[in-house]
Formats: C-alpha cells, sequence, structure tokens
DNA sequence: TTTTTTGCAAACAGTTTGCAGCACA
DNA sequence: TGTGCTGCAAACTGTTTGCAAAAAA
C-alpha cells in the first residue's frame, strides 16, 4: 500500500476507508489503467469474493465525483462500458486503434496549449479535458493494406469508419452475469 | 432540402432513401448540432407520429458507422445519451459548463496540431478526434463565487468536481416512456 | 419483384436505487 | 454507538435484436 494520495485525499473529506475501499483503490491504483466496472469488480472479487458490483459502481462515482478518477470511453471501441483511471498522472490523449483495440496515450503540448486557450479564449475555469483519438496503428495499417488487396476483384469497400473487424468477444470469459427474470 | 452532402453520399453506397431517413437527415442537418436519439425522436414524431425509435437507433448507427456523423457524450454531463453531429464541419472540441450545461465549441491549431503528432509521433492513421473539457464557464464562476460567499460559516466544501447543481429534469416533459412489464 | 427497411415487442448491457443489517470511526 | 456503508433484489435508462409486414428501387 505505498500509495495513499487518493486515500489521504478521502480520509481528509471524512469518508470511511472500508475494506471493501482499500481493495478498489488498490487495483484501480497499481493497474496501469482503464479498467472498467466489471472488470473492476472481477479484480476486487479475487481479494474478497463478497464483494458487490454495486459497491464498485458507488465506489467509483464517488470517486469520479470528487474528482479522484477520471471516466473514459476509449470510443467505446468494445462497448459501452467507462473506463477509470486515477488523476494523478499528467495530462494525455487517449489513441484507440480502432482495428486491434490497443490504446496508447499521449502526452504533448497541444493538451496543455488547448486547455489554456479555452481557459483564455472562453473564459472558462477547466476541471477536466478529455481527448480521445481513434485510428489505426502502425501495424493494422498494413495489415488492412495486405486484407485489401486480398479483396481485389470484388467492388471497392465504402470507406468504413471502425467496425470493419468483426466485434470481438467482450472479454476472456462470456461475462455470465445474472439476467433479470 | 439544400442539404445533399449526407444523402448523396449515401445514396452512393445503395442506402435506401426512405421517407424516415429523409426526415431524420433533414432533423441532424438544420439543427445546429448535439441532438441525442431521444430528442431527435421527439423531433421526427412531429413529422411523422408513426415513426420508431428504433428507426432513430437504426439510422444513427448507419449514419456513425459510415463515418457520416460524429457521437459525443458531452462529459455525460446531464445523462448517459449519446449526442450527434454531422461530420462536415472543421474539427473542434466541445467545451461543457458543469453547471449550467451550456456547450460551446472550440476552433484552434492546438486541435490540428495534436491530430498531427499523433500521427507522426505513434504512426496513427487518425479517423476519429474527440476532445470533450468540461468546467465552469465565465457566467458560473460568479455565481458559484456568489453561492460560496453565502456559505460562510459552514466548512468549506470538499472541492467538488461536477455534480454541485441539483440534477435538472432530464427534458421538457418529463419523458414517459414503455416501461417494461 | 426482389431486397431493404420499418415497426413492434422483447431482450439486453450497464448502471442506479431502496432498504435492512453491518461495520468503521 | 451512531452514522455511513454494504449487499441484495429489483428497478431503470439507453440501446439492440428477431421477425413479419411494408415500401423502396
Amino acid at each position: 500500500m505505498a500509495q495513499g494520495s487518493i486515500q489521504g485525499s478521502l480520509k481528509e473529506r471524512g469518508v470511511r476507508l472500508t475494506r471493501q475501499r482499500q481493495i478498489l483503490l488498490d487495483l484501480i491504483d497499481k493497474s496501469g489503467s482503464h479498467l472498467d466496472a466489471e472488470r473492476l469488480f472481477q479484480l476486487a472479487q479475487e481479494q474478497d469474493p463478497k464483494i458487490n458490483r454495486v459497491t464498485v459502481y458507488r465506489t467509483l462515482k464517488m470517486l469520479k465525483t470528487g474528482g479522484l478518477v477520471d471516466e473514459l470511453d476509449l470510443m467505446h471501441h468494445e462497448g459501452d462500458q467507462h473506463y477509470y483511471e486515477t488523476r494523478l498522472k499528467q495530462e494525455h490523449a487517449h489513441v484507440i486503434c480502432l482495428r486491434c483495440g490497443k490504446v496508447e496515450e499521449f502526452f504533448g503540448e497541444p493538451l496543455s496549449r488547448l486547455r489554456k486557450q479555452v481557459e483564455t479564449h472562453l473564459g472558462y475555469q477547466v476541471l477536466i479535458a478529455r481527448t480521445e483519438i481513434g485510428g489505426y496503428c502502425a501495424h493494422c495499417q498494413t495489415l488492412r493494406a495486405r486484407e485489401f488487396d486480398e479483396l481485389r476483384g470484388r467492388p471497392p469497400e465504402p470507406p468504413k469508419t471502425s467496425e470493419e473487424t468483426e466485434r470481438k468477444p467482450r472479454a476472456a470469459a462470456p461475462k455470465p452475469r445474472a439476467r433479470r427474470a
């Protein structure tokens, strides 16, 4: 438990540090990033099998409202879940490959420049800034070119924006979740 | 029906121009921007009371997949819907006031610079870029200061990131929608 | 006339809520 | 020891799907 920034911040606000929250904060903090609620729930379950999905959602909501984590959707590349990452890192954009799903982070001055311009030109007090960029990574560009070559003869495809790879199955396991009656 | 860009693009791809699609395209195009599916559905219903919500979703999905509209979430400021706008405009960021919900657009070179850097530095072929910025507009900043003054004496509030205004009712009408059995 | 597209009902994913009991401070 | 938090079940919103009937081309 090396990290104390989030936990400290919570303690200051009089938020109780329950066992469940400890687990969740730990996971959020040590995971590189980009966990969605369901994944976080699965990981938490490994440490406490009785933890409830609702607790995960409630904790995430609290952290988000408190400005301690940011919510991303990563271009909805593999579903409509949201992803979360701590706010500790430097501002960055997320770059998502629409073919293989890889997510990279981009740090650079255009981001801070953008923020400053919005503050000065529009007079805003900026609290959150989120940039998500979708495209094809270098590797997938060549793969796409190859796939295209193999189609020679057929009518050229309309320039699809995404969705051109068959949607891969959601996650490792088919995610069987309690269904409604 | 002055605009033909989207409609033309669709015709080329062999998409049928049905009455419903005409209506929806028209609305998307002439509305300033930032319609969500439900709002679009309501507006469409004024012209064709028998149009179905599902048709709206299907049309939006088609336009999105075809790269003709962009999907936004505007920081989820008033719910988890998605908003849509045509791709005809120049690239821009959306700046959302987290207090009053106002949405402004920001055009500026940091955006194209950012795109270029991602292309050259990370080797991506960029297809979509989305920047959403949340904060307080000039007007709401002063209002917040006033609100804060009125609270003098009480313990200083934790620096809330959003959600500090009471969530306003979703839209004009309470949006009564067919509930599940 | 063939192929898309629609409308309907029902399903689905992701997330939130009400409430009684539990546990942190 | 009280107030905040959890777990459970069930609700809810936003969106998608299967299928027969309707309408473009």
